[in-house]
DNA sequence: GTCTATAGTGCGATAGAC
DNA sequence: GTCTATCGCACTATAGAC
């Protein structure tokens, strides 16, 4: 409890450092996926490649705190939409700002974000069964509002809702990969599409 | 012109190899990711790893191949689906059997394309950018399921018929991604779903 | 065609100066 | 804390015997 943020004000050269390694790591890891080298990354900190091992033990752990922090900085953008609704607003509209918030975050609202969607499917075992953890956290979050959404009657009742969750994450996380060769997309329009197409499907209402 | 088809009853022993090779790198492939070595390729083929070179000249040339045989095999498959349909069968249904077929052919009809569908997004930009010829082709074979379906007012209006593709290979290529670690999901299962979810949607129809 | 042996190489990781 | 220098390994690829 009370645990004190470190104080802004100061941050030692140390936390300032590894945060410029992090920021790289996502931006050529989002750029250059999972095999993206170390020497791009030390690069474009503006620090030689071994001087990376000061501030990280090996590679896999570099790995892991970006994939980490991928997780939380969607979850914080997809909280922060959904938290910012009114209390009454409706459960399925809840989802549907989250899939909003997330595709965005994926696709332009965080390096973060977007280099987790693309490089989890690629990390060696080791690193993705700890980071299965946090993902199930996150996963645990999304099914309380799915949950919410079918208990209010909202959803197609034979729908199963693990399976729509790897479904919509699928396609949300996908974008990371076509969207950058996809010239004239709008990151906007391609979440408001997101939506449509989770929430509504492809066939016409009738 | 007239050229013949290798003579299936005597294939030469050097195709036949070659086969080996291609179905062990497509399981390898497919259980390993990108980054799986060609020694283990080589040793589930039963041979060494330096008589693969005999058959690829090197290890991009055989991904190649194998992202190659992985679009061509799940088109084969969906082909084949399609067709069976009888000629009056709605392009929703269609359509509807594409996705589930294509599904199938990612979880469980075909190494080739789980491995297709799990390594395309690593690949080097070389390799990819050959390989993205290929996608299109079958790319275009969708999207004339798509457009059908739209022109016979099946679809809802407001879709934009590129994004739904990249949506729904999305959703459809990320189960050769969880599938395997969730017991009890059956393959026929999961392609209903999929089914389900991209054509009518998460939200309960009035 | 396949094997054995090895050359070549790129990269993760470590050591020690500063 | 960061640099320079280098080690060591793992893996791709080649050479030549059989």
């Amino acid at each position: 409890m009370a645990v004190q943020p470190a104080p802004r004000s100061a941050p030692t050269k140390s936390a300032r450092t590894r945060a410029r390694i992090l920021d790289a790591a996502a931006a050529v890891f989002r750029a250059e996926g999972y095999s993206a080298r170390l020497s791009d990354i030390a690069e474009r900190a503006g620090i030689q490649t071994g001087s990376l091992y000061y501030h990280f033990s090996s590679r896999e752990e570099l790995v892991a705190e970006i994939l980490r922090l991928g997780i939380e900085n969607a979850w914080d953008h997809v909280r922060r939409a959904v938290d910012a609704m009114p209390p009454d607003a409706a459960p399925l509209d809840r989802l549907a700002v989250a899939i909003r918030a997330h595709t965005m975050a994926v696709l332009e609202l965080s390096d973060y974000a977007s280099a987790q969607a693309r490089i989890v499917g690629q990390v060696p075992p080791a690193v993705a069964s700890v980071h299965h953890r946090e993902q199930r956290a996150y996963g645990t979050y999304w099914n309380g509002l799915f949950e919410a959404a079918r208990d209010a009657g909202d959803l197609a009742v034979d729908v199963d809702l693990f399976m729509a969750r790897m479904f919509a994450f699928g396609a949300m996380n996908w974008t990371a990969e076509w969207s950058a060769t996809q010239r004239g997309a709008d990151a906007s329009e391609i979440a408001d599409q997101a939506v449509a197409v989770l929430l509504q499907g492809l066939a016409r209402r009738s």
